[in-house]
DNA sequence: ACATGTTAGTTCAAGAATGAACAAAAAACA
DNA sequence: TGTTTTTTGTTCATTCTTGAACTAACATGT
């Protein structure tokens, strides 16, 4: 009955909630502004990173990873590929699918890229200790887990 | 020189971070679908709170509060007024300034999307303690806070 | 072999978000 | 007062993302 008590800025979990999300909108900004002089795209830098680790994964695995819908990827890929940092090329046994690769310019780009994105990242984990901070990816791990089920 | 060392994948803060935004992005999705019902998207979700907070803001404001451009306040906003959920009325001494409040309706629906909110809330964070949700929002708002930092 | 179903990638239309350019109104200041 | 600067909101072009419909290629089962 009593309406203030119900609403969720009075409710603890709700509030620590919005502040992961403000928390990670400042911080995707910074990102932002930080590759821009790379001429890079946060999403962009995603996928170079997981060519990176998992060279010759198709576009449809890449989507998955990514959590992105198979069009953006043929949307987004043209990009990379023009610009010499990404190879596309045909599956030997299956004629449908597109093997992708980083160019060593794609590799030398990452690894800029990923200077920057360290650099950001220990900044904002600088704001607590190692031990914290290990529990906090503890619990987001435990909260990807939860979001699966259903 | 050893290059794998350097590799953000080896380092425990960069983990948690993408940690972090794996998280965020799976509850967001549920959250989407959640709302689904309510034929509320997350941004709409946005606005209706922070009319409810703060009745009579105005979009200068509340482009700001959500972090976002004056011109998409201004492409959303018709959706919201013509469902009858929010009014938009010109200030009496500033005629520039438009402002805005819910209606009857608008309140009633934000109450619904609230309880659908809180309760995956809940459910994403019944999977820590209290106290390690509490210190993981207080590590949230000190990364916003060194954000602002430059 | 052949019919059926499934998968990979593309195309297209729509929605959302941005930033620049703009008009009207207000504020600042000479 | 009159001029200049700021501020509010809109418009427009552009980009990103999505989902549905489609084609081509492969897989399955009879």
């Amino acid at each position: 009955m009593n309406k203030k008590q119900d609403l969720p800025w009075d409710n603890p979990r709700f509030r620590n909630w919005i502040a992961l999300v403000r928390a990670e909108k400042a911080v995707v900004a910074a990102l932002t502004k930080a590759l821009q002089p790379l001429d890079l795209k946060i999403a962009q830098l995603d996928m170079l990173m997981n060519l990176y680790r998992h060279p010759g994964m198709s576009q449809h695995d890449l989507a998955r990873r990514l959590l992105v819908g198979r069009s953006n990827i043929t949307m987004l890929l043209p990009q990379l590929e023009t610009r010499g940092l990404v190879t596309r090329e045909n599956d030997a046994k299956d004629k449908r699918v597109m093997r992708l690769s980083l160019t060593e310019s794609g590799e030398t780009l990452l690894m800029e890229a990923l200077r920057v994105y360290t650099t950001l990242i220990e900044r904002v984990m600088a704001q607590s200790t190692a031990a914290e901070c290990d529990r906090m990816g503890a619990m987001m791990l435990r909260i990807t887990e939860a979001m699966k089920v259903d």
